[in-house]
DNA sequence: AGGCTAACAGACAGGTCTGTCTACTGCTGT
DNA sequence: ACAGCAGTAGACAGACCTGTCTGTTAGCCT
């Protein structure tokens, strides 16, 4: 149960909702401690208490659109019905909805990486994040008789990320539509 | 003819290759000027002389970036043949050469972008970037016969933007390859 | 010779950023 | 009742960043 009075949630929750959309929308490193700490109105040390480093507050984030992102990736492919070979395709479905919402900016995955060090925790964590998706997709595409999963995995997922990374410039649902063509087309042959 | 003493090219060439350099391996924001400087072994004066405020400097790395990037994708299309259909293919050569080029870190434009303000010219710059080569693109499918030039040209930029976009991660070469056989796939379809 | 121009060298102002620290407040469990 | 805990409020240090400004040096053209 929280403790003290908590006007939304407790204080660590209003941290991370402010930072995740901060973070989206200006990338971490264009969003200052200070502006998380006004915005999601906390003292300075409740911060520095949950997340000693802004690099955990980071990462937290990453962790958040993981769920979110996966989440939303695995329900589409639901959706889809119970074939896997119509679950491959799917789950672009997710990429629709995503340049469908408000303030849609692309993968927070590569954005963050792209202003990141290479050889630091976000990056790995990024790194982390794709390999788990990369091998669901490889796993359907098993189940889907794929004579290469996982070649028709790196495909798709390279038109999942073509389709998230453009997302920074344009949200364009026309990407989004050309990239479940894309999907069907290889899906298609691969397992002719 | 450059006046002074210039020890390797002018001094504008040579904050560009610097900034080229920092820029690309950093990321603009995570490079201040006085780095710039410090590598090029320039004056401050000079530098804000030549370019005015930072984003300048950032612009005309972005112009350099399209250049070079543009290029490398006309010669590699150029490479596989006077066929379109084969060019089309062709051009992720480029994308498998820069992704065994040392210090390879995914997309110069994606990168920045990630890190820029929505509506600023470093946004728009990457806009006219993509938009110029898919409008390339297009003109080749049309070239192929593609029944819809736009759709095919889409996808295939899509392949390329993942690309790139994913070496900011990795640059295993497998990534190519997979991008490669997708747009062989997507060409034999689109022009069956 | 002398003026012009490009560049060098570096101090400086004003702002922002992360992270630390002190002092205070109020709820809760024992 | 009271200790402990979670949180509030905000000053502060130290680093870094952009952009300006002053003064100096050296080649080039007339």
């Amino acid at each position: 149960m929280p403790a003290h009075r908590t006007p939304a949630g407790s204080a660590r929750d209003r941290i991370l909702e402010t930072a995740f959309r901060l973070f989206y929308a200006h990338g971490p490193r264009g969003v200052g401690v200070d502006t998380v700490i006004a915005e999601s109105g906390v003292a300075k040390a409740t911060l520095y208490k949950h997340f000693p480093r802004k690099d955990d507050l980071v990462l937290a984030y990453l962790d958040r659109v993981d769920q979110a992102w996966f989440g939303a990736l695995r329900a589409a492919a639901r959706d889809a019905g119970d074939e896997p070979r119509d679950q491959l395709v799917g789950m672009f479905d997710a990429l629709a909805g995503a340049c469908r919402r408000d303030g849609y900016h692309g993968c927070a995955f590569i954005n963050t990486a792209a202003e990141s060090p290479a050889g630091g925790p976000v990056h790995a964590r990024t790194v982390e994040h794709k390999t788990v998706v990369r091998a669901w997709v490889t796993e359907l595409a098993r189940q889907a008789g794929a004579a290469d999963p996982e070649l028709l995995a790196r495909q798709l997922t390279l038109l999942l990320d073509g389709g998230l990374a453009s997302g920074v410039l344009d949200g364009d649902p026309v990407i989004a539509d050309a990239a479940r063509r894309s999907a069907r087309t290889l899906v298609d042959a691969a397992l002719r």
